[in-house]
DNA sequence: GTGTAATTTGACCAAATGGTCAAGATGCAA
DNA sequence: TTGCATCTTGACCATTTGGTCAAATTACAC
């Protein structure tokens, strides 16, 4: 689990949480992120985010210490899962359908967890203040690591030159444009990537595109 | 000007501002771009984005009745620049001309106005509360015009079948992101789009595999 | 210069909100 | 049942913040 910095322990009985304690973080943490994306971390209040998860808000404040404490603790839950795609990607395998799967796994993301998605866009865009160490960290060096695999794969004239950082980029604003900017592309097509045939719409375009984009073909793709 | 909807009517003497209104007015909306687009609606403040546009908050609030109208109209008057590039896509052109060109006006606005990229951005997270009607009238029938314009290029078999949508979607997010999460991209690369250098990387990048992607060969780029 | 309208501000208010605390309720091991 | 630790809450507080208002200052037409 990526470490935040915590400071605070918010764990009375350190290591094994009681049954009650577990299923209320559970529930503070469900409702911490879906307040704090749509609302951003300014706009969401601790009431709120209290209503939902069913608790009085000192009950909350009993198992966290702030409202940044809450904070920090749904982006360290989110960030994990919303970065393991990434890691995926295989050396040994063909670009193409390393790639492909890739892009699958991260339009699936977007589909299935959009706030989580939003929460990470608002962290960004408001200057990555809780992340930042983690993005120049953790991140940076998973980065450079599949670049090196992606440019294996140029060198070996299995797929056109490109610079593989800035693939990467272009496939995270891709799938993530649709979690993040679903209520516009609701404006625009009347649907969103919660109706299957634009999922697979979606998919299609998207892989097909980047592929194409780098000299490559798009597997066939057996669900 | 793209209206939203403003009821007060905010001008004294409508039609003409003085002087003293025009400099005092784009003053406070450049200051609440600035304030906006850092901190979202909700973690703004007035009393900053009168202290950044170097006036009290009561004559900020003389100037708009409220903290809704100043983001009002900075949202309207950023909108219809940045939602001109799309514009000028002309029926007439060859693909892979205007496609580039659509491109590079779009990158060019990243660098120029991230600002702008992230309120918008911010604004459709939280659900585009404002701009909603915008997005599903304007917005809607523009982009309509333009897939028009794709898919004809298409049926004329000048270039490979796409969802025009979807590539505009796509172009989309390529281009905002480099504006929307320059922070992370600073924190991968070092470098952002203020960097001569990267921008022409990223933007040989971009045109490169969407053109690619949908058939067309990159035109030679005269500067 | 005079007078009126426009501009500017500090003092002030009410609501929202993050957080504290002491007291009470509940769970549970013996 | 008893006793203690865990859990829960309402009352309360301090700060922040959007917005009002009357008074003061300034711009400008005459």
């Amino acid at each position: 689990m990526m470490s935040l910095g915590g400071q605070a322990s918010d764990t009375p009985k350190n290591g094994g949480l009681s049954r009650i304690q577990e299923r209320n973080r559970s529930l503070i943490l469900d409702a911490a992120l879906s307040e704090f994306s749509r609302k951003g971390f300014s706009g969401a209040t601790v009431e709120r985010i209290a209503a939902e998860a069913g608790m009085s808000k000192s009950n909350l404040l009993y198992y966290f210490s702030s409202k940044e404490a809450i904070y920090k603790a749904t982006l360290a839950h989110i960030l994990e899962v919303w970065l393991a795609p990434l890691k995926t990607l295989d050396p040994g395998g063909e670009p193409a359908r390393e790639l492909a799967a890739y892009i699958r796994q991260k339009i699936e993301m977007s589909a299935t967890f959009p706030e989580a998605s939003r929460l990470f866009a608002n962290e960004v865009m408001q200057g990555a203040p809780q992340i930042l160490p983690i993005l120049e960290g953790d991140l940076r060096r998973l980065v450079s690591e599949k670049s090196r695999v992606i440019q294996d794969w140029i060198d070996a004239g299995k797929m056109r030159q490109v610079d593989p950082v800035q693939l990467i980029f272009m496939i995270w604003a891709t799938t993530q444009h649709y979690a993040d900017f679903s209520i516009q592309i609701r404006a625009l097509t009347g649907k969103d990537l919660s109706d299957p045939v634009f999922f697979k719409e979606t998919e299609t375009s998207i892989t097909t595109l980047i592929l194409n984009g780098v000299g490559l073909t798009a597997p066939g793709n057996d669900d």
